[in-house]
RNA sequence: GCCGGGGUGGCGGAAUCGGCAGACGCUACGGACUUAAAAUCCGUUGGGCAUUUGUGCUCGUGCGGGUUCAAGUCCCGCCCCCGGCACCA
């Protein structure tokens, strides 16, 4: 065909985007007899910046993979959402004196309107708002089985205090320290907490990631934030009294070693001893001191450790009989284990340094090391000494020798604990799901009725975060003040609102069900759907976003709401996209890149193709226009493939094998997260057409298909104006014929001694004598060959014949 | 400190059941087209040496050893970078 038109993405772009729309080409179908495939990437926080060149990455892979499925015969799900609580929204509206569901609504609108001009073949009717009553009515509802069940508890606690967003936050937000969000420094405040028991499930969280497919690095990340360790509890008689004291320890092979311990500065035992406690003062001295510094602080100082003997109070170590002193200090944490510990100088470098400092003895349990110098650590295969009947055993049987003897004698046991904490669920914030209870005088904590969910934000003008750490809600009295569902007299809301991660803990069900007002989704469509076959999202919410939703889903299954343990099979993690200057992007270095801008100058289809292309999916990448023309160069010459069209229903004998294993690569890579090689491989076929100067129908068909995927604007326009029949989006997935993707001849090296001279062309199926005959033929061949004998010869078929001569 | 991942041209990156290192793209340079420029097209593009200009030799995948006909790839010992965890007993 004659081209009259130049390849205009501005005009064709909205066109097809209009045209896929209007058909609803990319609506999910109720076809249940088709195979289905669930494809997933994580709702985007709506925030007033608009959409970043981040979000079409992980965006792209996955309409990738969902539009070949769809090609495939598979019925797809493919939706997209509104995480749209949350703080900075809050903030804006606070500051600009406007609701915050106004920002969202704008917020949503603008993201919406650039998510469409990219392309993604989303199923917007499925769209899910976080923040919609009808939407967080069900997560309102989640939570309230979760306190039905025990799993929601409120609690007095010291909490990580952010005085900048006066918020508490949840240790998964904080970051070295600092609050994760604006980055000042946390403080520890004690607050009476809303909490969700995330700790009843952690073994299951760390056995079930058996049944998944998540890359390495995730599955590592959770069992190590998780953090499972197996020892035991020992208890120690406190001299002269009744009370024990519980230890929890890894090592219950080094009791003989443990010459002193040391509790924790909150321990309790402190005050019950106060009587008998000589140095009470000094002790409450110290308290104070840690009290002020955070979790944090206290780990800093790693180097130098402080502590105060408790003067008056000591124990019994139990297998040596010996009588030992007990100290305080702020190295032993109150928040894990049993907050005291047994000190171990002789093999553990925190109670050597400890030891040394304060003059402690140190005692050798376990021989190979010099305890002297150091702590020796050796876990498994050290042998035990001075150790009474372990003596001689190796570490690990000394252990379970221990463990047993102190369960037979009532003086322990063996205990799993797990460094995971439970959830801080509870935010002292207005632009949040409100916590559905009210609190009545003489019924305490009490639920709304089911029927009566949603509890809806009050409306109000406007409002401001309060100082003393209460949510802004309490100053609204109307809505506080409210009567008890169960006794009908007078009762008090919660004024807490939730975390941000409440409702993206679940909204993947929501997506199979939507519109759905008499539950979360019907028990049909989670069934048909769930759970999710590829969930693509980032690192930074492994720990987050990623365990509290396996909390929330382990706890619905239990409750027959789901009935697979696990929400998402399959876990990928995509790489950011920095700035040109190999920096993250942000507004304070000057280098955000705005898709907007990119889409106007050179289209969604080269936005979607360079970031594909732009290097390994999985890996951060710098930004770099240059690329970006690089990839439109392509498009252009691709687009000009319709000048050289040549009709033909079958691939030319030249370019067959090529287009074979095309299809295998760009098939196989897609699936792989190998987008930039697949591209690249499209790009190597394309110079191969040019050298050819000739496509056919069938051969352009197939390309089409093949990179419909990543450019689907541009080959859907070829398609139609080549008059091909129907629509790219409905074709077949092109196959490849295992026969074909191998060339018929091939070039391959030949080595004399390993060292590259020269190159033959030979078939797959010839024999060696034949290579020998094409290399000896070859002058350089003979040239390092001459005068020498042949002691061996390695011949791979179609990879190397290499001549060892001597 | 512990646990992951990684180190390859000027740049992003290919190639790891051991088999021609640098696919593909970018940049840069040269040429064509143009009054000129842009765009486009063609060619060159890891270093060094030689060359009859066809090419040949040689060094080269963080560093040092090793295995092998053959090592970016496997083994041993190091260095560095990125991510996570970190006084978790």
């Amino acid at each position: 065909m004659t081209l009259q038109q130049k390849y205009n993405p501005a005009v064709i772009e909205p066109k097809w985007q209009e045209f896929w729309e209007k058909e609803g080409s990319f609506r999910t179908s109720e076809d249940r007899t088709k195979p289905k495939f669930y494809a997933l990437i994580e709702f985007p926080y709506p925030s007033g910046e608009g959409l970043h060149v981040g979000h079409p990455r992980p965006y792209t892979a996955l309409d990738i993979v969902s539009r070949k499925r769809r090609m495939e015969g598979y019925n797809v799900l493919f939706p997209m959402g509104w995480d749209a609580f949350g703080l900075p929204t809050e903030n804006y509206a606070i500051k600009n004196k406007i609701h915050p569901r106004v920002v969202t609504e704008r917020n949503i609108a603008r993201f919406k309107q650039q998510l469409r001009s990219l392309g993604f073949s989303f199923d917007w009717s499925r769209e899910v708002n976080t923040t919609d009553p009808d939407y967080f009515k069900w997560t309102q509802w989640i939570f309230l089985k979760l306190f039905e069940k025990g799993l929601a508890y409120k609690q007095e606690m010291p909490i990580n205090w952010c005085p900048s967003c006066k918020i508490g936050l949840a240790n998964e937000e904080v970051v070295n320290g600092s609050c994760e969000r604006c980055g000042s420094g946390v403080e520890m405040r004690v607050k009476n907490q809303w909490m969700l028991k995330i700790t009843a499930y952690a073994q299951r969280l760390i056995d079930d990631l058996e049944l998944v497919d998540y890359i390495d690095r995730v599955k590592v990340q959770q069992r190590n934030w998780i953090g499972r360790s197996e020892g035991a509890e020992v208890d120690f008689a406190v001299v002269g009294t009744s009370r024990k004291l519980r230890v929890f320890t890894t090592r219950p092979d080094t009791l003989f070693g443990a010459t002193y311990m040391v509790i924790s500065p909150e321990h309790p035992l402190i005050e019950e001893f106060k009587d008998r406690i000589s140095n009470y003062a000094e002790l409450a001295a110290y308290r104070e001191q840690a009290k002020r510094k955070s979790d944090f602080e206290r780990a800093e100082l790693t180097k130098d450790k402080t502590g105060v003997e408790i003067k008056g109070l000591s124990a019994l170590n139990p297998v040596t009989g010996k009588e030992i002193p007990i100290w305080v200090s702020d190295y032993v944490l109150m928040t894990y284990g049993t907050g005291a510990i047994m000190a171990v100088p002789g093999h553990d470098e925190r109670d050597w340094e400890f030891a040394k400092k304060f003059g402690l003895p140190i005692v050798e349990v376990v021989a190979g090391g010099d305890v002297e110098k150091e702590a020796y650590t050796d876990t498994e295969s050290g042998i035990m000494v001075n150790s009474g009947f372990l003596n001689g055993l190796e570490v690990s049987e000394a252990k379970q020798k221990i463990t047993a003897w102190l369960e037979e004698k009532g003086l322990g046991e063996r205990k799993v604990n797990y460094k995971l904490r439970d959830w801080v669920f509870s935010r002292q914030r207005y632009w949040g799901e409100p916590i559905p209870l009210v609190h009545c005088e003489k019924c305490g904590w009490v639920p709304v009725p089911e029927d009566e969910l949603p509890v809806l934000l009050p409306e109000v003008e406007n409002y401001e975060p309060t100082d003393t750490g209460e949510s802004p809600l309490a100053n609204i009295r109307e809505w506080v003040e409210t009567t008890c569902p169960k006794c009908g007299g007078p009762g008090e809301r919660e004024t807490d609102t939730m975390p941000q991660w409440a409702g993206s803990s679940w909204y993947f069900l929501r997506y199979t069900d939507p519109r759905n007002d008499e539950e979360l989704a019907s028990k049909e469509n989670l069934d048909y759907w769930l759970p999710v076959d590829w969930y693509n999202g980032g690192m930074e919410h492994t720990t987050l976003h990623l365990l509290y939703s396996r909390f929330w889903h382990k706890f619905l299954y239990d409750l027959g709401v789901v009935s697979y343990p696990e929400p998402y099979k399959k876990r990928t993690s995509h790489g950011m996209i920095l700035g040109e200057n190999n920096e993250k992007m942000s507004k304070s270095r000057g280098n955000v890149v705005n898709p907007d801008e990119i889409v106007a100058e050179y289209g969604a289809d080269t936005l979607r193709l360079y970031e594909m292309f732009i290097g390994d999916f999985e890996k951060s990448v710098p930004w770099s226009t240059d690329g970006v023309r690089g990839c439109r160069r392509f498009l252009e010459r691709f687009w000009r493939l319709q000048e050289i069209a040549v009709p033909g229903e079958s691939y030319s004998a030249e370019l067959e094998t090529n287009f074979h294993k095309t299809i295998k690569k760009v098939s196989q890579d897609y699936e792989n997260l190998k987008f930039n090689t697949a591209i690249a491989a499209m790009m190597t076929l394309l110079n191969d057409i040019s050298d050819v100067a000739r496509i056919t129908h069938a051969e352009l068909k197939t390309l089409l298909i093949l990179l419909n995927p990543v450019a689907p604007h541009i080959t859907e326009e070829m398609w139609v104006n080549m008059g091909f029949p129907g629509y790219v989006h409905e074709q077949a997935w092109p196959k490849w014929d295992p026969d074909k993707v191998v060339d018929e001849t091939v070039n391959i090296a030949v080595q004399v001694n390993g060292r590259v001279r020269g190159e033959i062309t030979v078939s797959l199926t010839d024999p060696v004598e034949r290579a020998r005959e094409l290399a000896m033929a070859n002058p350089n061949i003979q040239r390092f060959t001459a005068g020498k004998t042949i002691v061996k010869e390695i011949y791979v078929p179609g990879k190397i014949y290499n001549i060892v001569v001597k």
